[in-house]
DNA sequence: TCTGGGGTCCTAGGACCC
DNA sequence: TCTGGGGTCCTAGGACCC
């Protein structure tokens, strides 16, 4: 039996992977909040923006653009600060919804999430109707617009959302996945940013059709082996990653920029102890830990390093993963030298530990909910500035210049 | 008026082990 | 003394996403 015959048997001939995502998500929910707000162009962020109500983008506003280049498209434009609090509200009761909907719900950030709802056809029907109680529920219960994509694949659903933006809902029936995706532009291809956009469009490359005919070997000449095989994949909608349930946060970072200008090593080292002692805390409120701590860098042209370091056993501790990246910052000082850093972040990877019951920890849980009571208590009394003056002292936070081992 | 803050995954080389 | 394949871990960088 040739291959592409067995696929048929086991794969879903029926769409039934919905692929949800709210509409421009703070931005709504500030209108939501503020009658005042409706019908009119909302950017919520300051120096940059977050999130952009569709009046605004209509002006060419748009997510991850600098704060002045949105003022000066769009002037009459209301500018809000973000309420995260609010935002984590709604996502909640959103995601409520979604696992009402069906168990199997793979969220990949806070307004957008896969479902599977193929299991779901003999007790709710297909899968376009579900999507449309969906979003009916989404917006009587929780007050927000919600897209949603219907199709056999995961990749072809994420799609179908975007092309039915804002407030819609796209169902792409399995005899007709290449005919709607062959015609779109290449950046419709989830992977697929300014890079290797640019890479294929200079070799004339402009349509999922045209990456389609390209070929795999060829593909893979221009981008790499596996980048090739699953952009070519994807161009022909072979997908087959299921929704997955639970999936486990990887990494938790912090980050600052810190604008232009020289820093003092003193300035830089403050800095890093409130990202460590920010990341720390999530980390135990998590119960989980981490073995490795990684330093981002980026300077002033721009460009970016990051220097990591594995430690042998993890951990949760501040004052230990303090430690640790002082070292990597003291390390990374000649680089900082030449090119001057705006912006700093500590990411926590290489994730132990478990969320749900409780772990034996590596660390000495009493001093922990010591040291986080004396932090929050310096902050609460003092401010975040004596916070990071106590810990360039080195006091509760750890001794000031604890070094790798060689 | 130059550009947040939070993530994911992949690659490649070197060290080290069997 | 020389030679090989295969695997894992660590580090650094790159691309991409919301």
């Amino acid at each position: 039996m040739p291959e592409d015959r067995c696929e048929h048997v086991f794969v879903s001939v029926v769409a039934g992977m919905l692929h949800a995502d709210l509409d421009a998500f703070y931005a709504s929910v500030e209108q939501r909040d503020d009658a005042r707000l409706r019908g009119k162009p909302v950017i919520v962020g300051g120096g940059v923006v977050l999130a952009a109500s569709y009046e605004a983008k209509a002006y060419g506003v748009r997510t991850a653009m600098g704060g002045a280049q949105a003022r000066r498209l769009c002037p009459q434009a209301i500018v809000v600060p973000p309420r995260m609090s609010a935002y984590s509200e709604a996502s909640a009761a959103v995601f409520d919804i979604f696992r009402r909907t069906t168990p199997v719900v793979e969220g990949l950030s806070i307004d957008e999430a896969f479902l599977d709802v193929s299991g779901l056809r003999r007790l709710a029907g297909p899968a376009a109707g579900i999507a449309e109680t969906l979003r009916r529920e989404v917006r009587e219960q929780v007050g927000l617009a919600i897209t949603v994509g219907v199709a056999r694949t995961k990749f072809l659903a994420k799609v179908a959302s975007a092309v039915a933006k804002p407030d819609g809902l796209l169902e792409v029936p399995p005899d007709a996945e290449l005919a709607f995706l062959h015609p779109l532009p290449i950046e419709r291809l989830w992977g697929v940013g300014e890079i290797t956009a640019g890479k294929l469009r200079r070799r004339g490359i402009e349509t999922v059709g045209d990456i389609a005919q390209l070929g795999q070997s060829a593909l893979t000449v221009i981008l790499g082996k596996a980048a090739g095989r699953h952009l070519y994949a994807l161009a022909l909608n072979r997908d087959p990653r299921p929704v997955e349930v639970g999936r486990r946060r990887r990494s938790m970072g912090a980050q600052a920029a810190l604008g232009r200008g020289p820093r003092t090593p003193e300035e830089l080292d403050a800095v890093l102890a409130a990202l460590v002692d920010r990341v720390a805390r999530r980390l135990r409120r998590a119960r989980r830990v981490s073995r490795t701590v990684v330093l981002r860098l980026r300077f002033g042209d721009y460009t970016r390093a990051t220097r990591s370091h594995t430690l042998p056993e993890a951990s949760a501790d501040t004052a230990q993963l303090l430690g640790t990246a002082r070292a990597l910052l003291a390390a990374a000082v000649p680089i900082i030298q030449a090119r001057g850093v705006t912006l700093i972040g500590v990411a926590l990877t290489n994730l132990g530990g478990d969320g749900a019951v409780q772990p034996p920890l590596p660390f000495d849980q009493r001093a922990n909910h010591t040291l986080d009571a004396s932090v929050d208590d310096v902050r609460d009394r003092f401010g975040s500035s004596a916070l990071t003056r106590a810990a360039l002292l080195g006091r509760d936070l750890g001794p000031a210049v604890p070094l790798l081992p060689d």
